[in-house]
RNA sequence: GCCCCCAUCGUCUAGCGGCCUAGGACGUGGCCCUCUCAAGGCCAAAACACGAGUUCGAACCUCGUUGGGGGCACCA
């Protein structure tokens, strides 16, 4: 067990390759928290040391989405910092100096083998079902041989040498020790042709010197942690905390998501990029809080967590490292609670793009009224519209055949509008405390139930058959456009006789 | 093929040798509330992968099997 007073600093470090999506921003989460619970720091890493692989905007968008989270960094390529450059692409000399002393200390030599030839061994070990690793030719080369052909220009790279006797132990804060045998472990690349370094060795490095205290990373890296672990101590320094995160798996719970099945997603109105979830309706405080129970869990009965109770009770110890398959609907119904959760006036001012979107006239004060009859009955924000799009209708155009009260002929259904015309029109204005006594009267003149009645208005005032209250969404809308929206229902009615 | 990781309801999980006839949440079904739809409340069905061992006692410890996942690049 590592114990130590150093001061807690974690590091997110996404490679500008790809979107920003649920397993990086649940990284950057756990990140973020322990940073904040310990009074530590938050330090983003651009890994863009493969020009080949670099997306133009991806770093942008990563950003983007960790600010939309709130998961704010007190050390990055923007905000600077006492450990910078923070962009690995800026590093590239301090990597070559590390990866010198290595050479110079016997722990790395320089290798010589085409790509061709590297290529045509992986076939050949394949082929005979051996493991696939570098065949070693260049490690038996004396370093004086090595470093003439190095000064007579010979393309090379630079490989770790790797112990071949013997085995490693190296420890997981989730999964304990694990012991690996050292001569499984390949002869790895640190410096390519080209004199960048790969990630093994920059991203060692960059956690040393920036002092990273934990390193928390998704559980692709467990292959490579051995290698990891033999670099560090090659140097001599002292290990970070080591904490592999369980993997994302598709909801099915078969394999990683795939580009395919991402597509597939977005027709059902999920999506695993961060910056998808903004648009599809989902709220920041319901992602964070989602995410955070995908391998994370505070005790036996609470669930509901704000990023302020997240950054309380967070603990590295209640990590769970099986794979976890990503469960949608479970996302849905947190964002459902988020969205209650929030004030009035805060949906109020998230929702209404939505409406804007849907091509609504938003009167911010109809907006502001109809908040609390929509706040229990979405689940996403983008629902918001098909539920309450009506309320900003100059004019609702009812199917004739459901303005037809349950169990009655359209006779009787003319009757009973016009009834609940005049009812309503006597009234000097719609509210709950008194135009809803009256309704229920009149239903029960007309020997109809209220739902018989009230269906039937709700159809000729809104238009559906699902609505909010009928009576409180009548109050919004108004005597004059109520009374309105019934009158061309009455007369739809009569052009079905 | 080789290396590594993982294994409790359909899914996310609690459980760290006796509090377990295994708890919670999502989802599903039912009921209540009710003018429809939600929200809310209540109830129900639903799991320790298998086999050995250790132990007075095993979901928990050990080994094996099986299953799942990840990696095996001059990507990260």
């Amino acid at each position: 067990m590592v114990t130590s007073t150093k001061p807690i600093r974690v590091r997110f470090a996404p490679s500008p390759t790809g979107r920003l999506h649920l397993g990086g921003a649940r990284t950057a989460l756990y990140d973020y928290l322990l940073a904040r619970q310990m009074g530590g720091s938050f330090i983003l890493r651009i890994e863009d040391i493969d020009l080949k692989r670099f997306v133009p905007g991806a770093e942008e968008e990563i950003v983007a989405g960790l600010r939309w989270l709130g998961l704010e960094w007190d050390e990055g390529p923007d905000v600077g910092g006492p450990y910078g450059p923070y962009r690995q692409s800026e590093r590239k000399e301090i990597y070559q100096e590390y990866a010198k002393r290595l050479i110079d200390q016997g722990q790395a030599y320089y290798c010589f083998c085409t790509p061709q030839r590297l290529a045509l061994v992986r076939e050949e070990q394949q082929r005979l079902k051996l493991p696939q690793r570098y065949d070693g030719t260049c490690r038996q080369l004396a370093a004086d041989e090595a470093a003439r052909r190095v000064a007579d220009g010979e393309p090379h790279v630079i490989r770790f040498k790797t112990p071949q006797e013997g085995h490693i132990t190296i420890h997981d804060h989730l999964r304990g020790d694990i012991v690996v045998e050292n001569k499984s472990i390949d002869d790895y690349i640190l410096v390519r042709t080209d004199g960048f370094a790969l990630y093994h060795l920059a991203a060692m490095v960059d956690d040393h010197l920036m002092k990273i205290s934990h390193v928390i990373r998704g559980a692709e890296w467990l292959s490579t942690f051995p290698l990891h672990a033999h670099i560090v101590r090659a140097f001599g320094w002292e290990e970070p905390v080591w904490v592999h995160l369980s993997l994302f798996l598709k909801p099915s719970g078969k394999g990683k998501m795939s580009k395919r099945e991402s597509a597939e997603l977005m027709k059902d109105g999920y999506s695993i990029f961060i910056n998808d979830l903004q648009g599809l309706g989902y709220i920041p405080e319901a992602v964070l809080n989602w995410i955070a129970l995908m391998g994370w869990s505070y005790d036996d009965h609470t669930e509901f967590f704000t990023k302020k109770d997240l950054i309380e009770k967070f603990s590295l110890d209640r990590l769970n490292p099986a794979p976890a398959a990503i469960n949608f609907t479970k996302f849905d119904h947190f964002n459902g609670l988020h969205i209650r959760n929030l004030s009035i006036e805060d949906l109020c001012q998230r929702v209404k793009p939505f409406f804007v979107k849907a091509g609504y006239q938003v009167d911010d004060k109809v907006l502001l009224s109809i908040i609390p009859i929509i706040q229990p009955r979405i689940a996403t924000l983008d629902e918001a519209p098909s539920v309450a799009g009506f309320f900003f209708e100059e004019t609702v155009n009812p199917n004739p055949a459901e303005l037809v009260g349950s169990k009655m002929t359209v006779e009787e259904s003319i009757k009973a509008l016009r009834a609940a015309y005049e009812l309503i029109a006597s009234l000097p204005r719609i509210d709950t405390d008194t135009a809803e006594i009256p309704l229920r009267i009149l239903a029960d003149q007309l020997h109809l139930k209220p739902g018989q009645l009230f269906g039937m208005i709700r159809v000729a005032v809104t238009g559906k058959t699902i609505s909010p209250p009928l009576i409180e969404t009548m109050a919004i809308i108004g005597k004059e456009k109520v009374l309105m929206r019934i009158l061309k229902s009455i007369n739809l009615l009569e052009n079905m006789k």
